[in-house]
DNA sequence: ATCTACTTGCAAATGATTCGCATTTGCGTA
DNA sequence: TACGCAAATGCGAATCATTTGCAAGTAGAT
């Protein structure tokens, strides 16, 4: 494993599952879930536990190092790494494959609304639709 | 209660707790959860069970007539009646008070992704931060 | 090396949502 | 109007992601 000893922020301890979870985030392609994780790190090391994941993930996500996000309507929360650089996602919705948008639609966005009545931390955009393999599928079905 | 007659499509049943959820969604001001939903039905009449008024939700979400959210990374669903009428909303991150965007930043997007890779359906957009009041509150903490 | 607060192992609890099945009801048809 | 049947509901129990409690282990400051 690499070390990733420079990005733990001062005050949370460096131990081998959070390295893990961490490297884990590092080559993962799109967001995962918690227990997509959790099997990706025990592929490596049985003995951890996915309440530790969880732990772990609470943790980066309070720290900044990582973003909770949850995709179309599901019920599940995804992870990914917070790369401090702006990112959207395209979902699909019939096989759920996640694809990266790499321009945003916000930044030339005024909302119509007072700045003085909300103040805007963030945002997050999302797309819906088929991807090219799902959409070949679906309308071949006609 | 009013003659949701005309809104329910060919083949769904019109019975009293499908007219009562319609209603409540009809009447509400903001997305709303279906714990919320089914608090609100069963002040008319206590005869209905939350797992109706789960599948009444489902029922009419299939049907396109309710949309489903979620927001933020809160693990609960939302819903709200589909105005076939593009919205998206503020939520403020302290107090979860939800604020509609009147105007959209897709309308002027043009995805740097190819169309042909990606057949887009629909998106979703979500600003978060604190609302006025919350935002009164936590400035002056400090 | 020692101490202490932070982490983890493990199991059991929680909370939103779904499922199973017997009973009831809407509504097309006779 | 009465009948029949598929769809809807009552009710409870099951499910699944996530959280929590507590005892035992460990990182890292001193």
């Amino acid at each position: 494993m690499k070390d990733d000893n420079s990005v733990f922020p001062a005050g949370i301890k460096r131990t081998k599952h959070r390295r893990s979870v961490y490297s884990v985030l590092e080559n993962a392609a799109s967001p995962l879930s918690a227990p997509e994780i959790f099997s990706r790190v025990r592929d490596g090391d049985a003995s951890v536990w996915l309440s530790t994941v969880y732990r772990i993930l609470d943790c980066f996500v309070s720290e900044g190092l990582v973003l909770k996000t949850t995709v179309m309507d599901s019920s599940m929360a995804f992870y990914e790494l917070n790369r401090e650089q702006h990112r959207h996602y395209a979902v699909c919705v019939n096989c759920r494959k996640v694809i990266e948008l790499v321009n945003c639609p916000m930044e030339k966005f005024v909302p119509e609304i007072a700045e003085s009545d909300f103040h805007v931390l963030g945002h997050k955009v999302e797309m819906y639709g088929y991807c090219k393999d799902c959409d070949k599928k679906i309308s071949s079905l006609h």
